[in-house]
DNA sequence: CGATTAATTGACAAAACTCAATACGAGTGG
DNA sequence: CCACTCGTATTGAGTTTTGTCAATTAATCG
């Protein structure tokens, strides 16, 4: 593990989109979607660096987007993935740690931190939800921190799949945007363990793959049985 | 790994000391110095459970405090140490999903969750200032995800010594709150390989030990180094 | 199709875990 | 003050899981 692999490294937005409407007005979110300029991002794009102002807040149309950390000598461990109606950018207080990378062609709506914050200056309930968005952020940060500290790989990637299925709305089958080197990252595994322990479930009837970015869930008990281990 | 270890679990505090006062005024997060009430939980005591109820809002004065998570089988991961000085119990909106725990004879201030957000409510200052906690923890945990993700024992416990160091304020040398179990269960390792470690260490000159809670840093340079891999 | 990237598989090595024995150290009572 | 005890920490031997390196196979896109 001596060199950061497929990388050519993510490349610099430029391109900017047009100011699409959402006709929502349900939750205080959603003010986002209202002041929002969407932009496109193609595959491997770089939303934002590690180190740079966190200066926006996004949250994500279409498409899929990672929160990465790069080693010196090439390791790398994934934060997060972001889906369709995720926000981010509000993990930083001053600036990322983390950089952004789009995993597939994404568009996202992106709002000046500032805008933001003025209308949270008025608006107590605002503040309030850009609050408690931090702490679901927060949360899955802790639980994710179990997952990488004490579960053995087949216990990562059940969870992993179930969460997937959950936050795609996926039912039975799962459409993976990421590669498998993206999620090795994010679950603390090699890429090969990743693909080993999914030929495993696939043996065991567990799940099977069409092809390797459709995981088709077959036996949903036991992933979840290998996934509530930590159920307290 | 089956039976959770030496645990005669956590005892219930119900202990409830004096209001002691701290002539402090600075910053907002000292109005928890103001309100609060000061309780005293010795060493193994429950200061929260796992899903209860998020009523209060903590404040370590001396002593020290484990953030925790048991699996069924007896597997067990620490999200997080609270040393004095640090703010605790805000990283829940609802229900708590991590137990907190006195690791030592340990003197807290409580606060009403309740009161606190009625001063917030006030008070935008404050509402800033509690949720830029919560960012601080966000971050806590993003960078202890690193630390579990791909790190390796000798980089985990490289990485902890001087996070102790620094937060302990020690110049040299650490006087470690928590059993070896504890920093095991925070980074990911069991006890034996914790142990090696830190025994290799000291044959290296890196660390001496005179007692097994006193750690005297030797070489702090050689620690950096093993830290230093996620610069970027 | 062919070229190129992504994913899988195999053989082997290494890091960390398990189980078991031993040593240390703080507190207690003779 | 010294032995005893009990919980904590260390050490050793052997196993297991995951990682590494290298070779194939599968998908995707002109």
């Amino acid at each position: 593990m001596l060199q950061w692999r497929s990388a050519k490294g993510p490349t610099r937005n430029v391109g900017l989109g047009a100011f699409p409407r959402g006709t929502e007005t349900n939750a205080v979110a959603d003010v986002v979607d209202l002041m929002g300029a969407c932009m496109r991002f193609e595959r491997g794009a770089e939303i934002f660096a590690e180190n740079e102002p966190a200066e926006f807040v996004y949250k994500v149309v279409s498409g899929a987007v990672r929160l990465s950390k790069l080693m010196s000598d090439g390791r790398r461990q994934i934060g997060a993935f972001y889906l369709p109606g995720d926000m981010f950018g509000l993990e930083a207080d001053r600036a990322h740690s983390f950089a952004a990378e789009s995993i597939c062609d994404t568009r996202i709506l992106v709002v000046k931190r500032s805008a933001l914050m003025a209308e949270a200056e008025r608006d107590g309930e605002m503040v309030r939800h850009l609050w408690s968005q931090t702490v679901g952020h927060l949360q899955r940060a802790q639980s994710h921190m179990l997952l990488l500290g004490r579960k053995n790989a087949q216990e990562r990637i059940a969870a992993f799949l179930l969460d997937m299925a959950q936050r795609l709305h996926s039912a039975g089958s799962v459409a993976l945007p990421m590669p498998r080197q993206d999620i090795a990252d994010y679950l603390g595994l090699t890429i090969e363990t990743v693909s080993r322990t999914l030929t495993q479930f696939e043996r065991d009837g567990v799940i099977s793959m069409p092809v390797s970015r459709r995981i088709v869930l077959r036996n949903r008990a036991a992933l979840d049985k290998m996934n509530d281990v930590w159920s307290a």
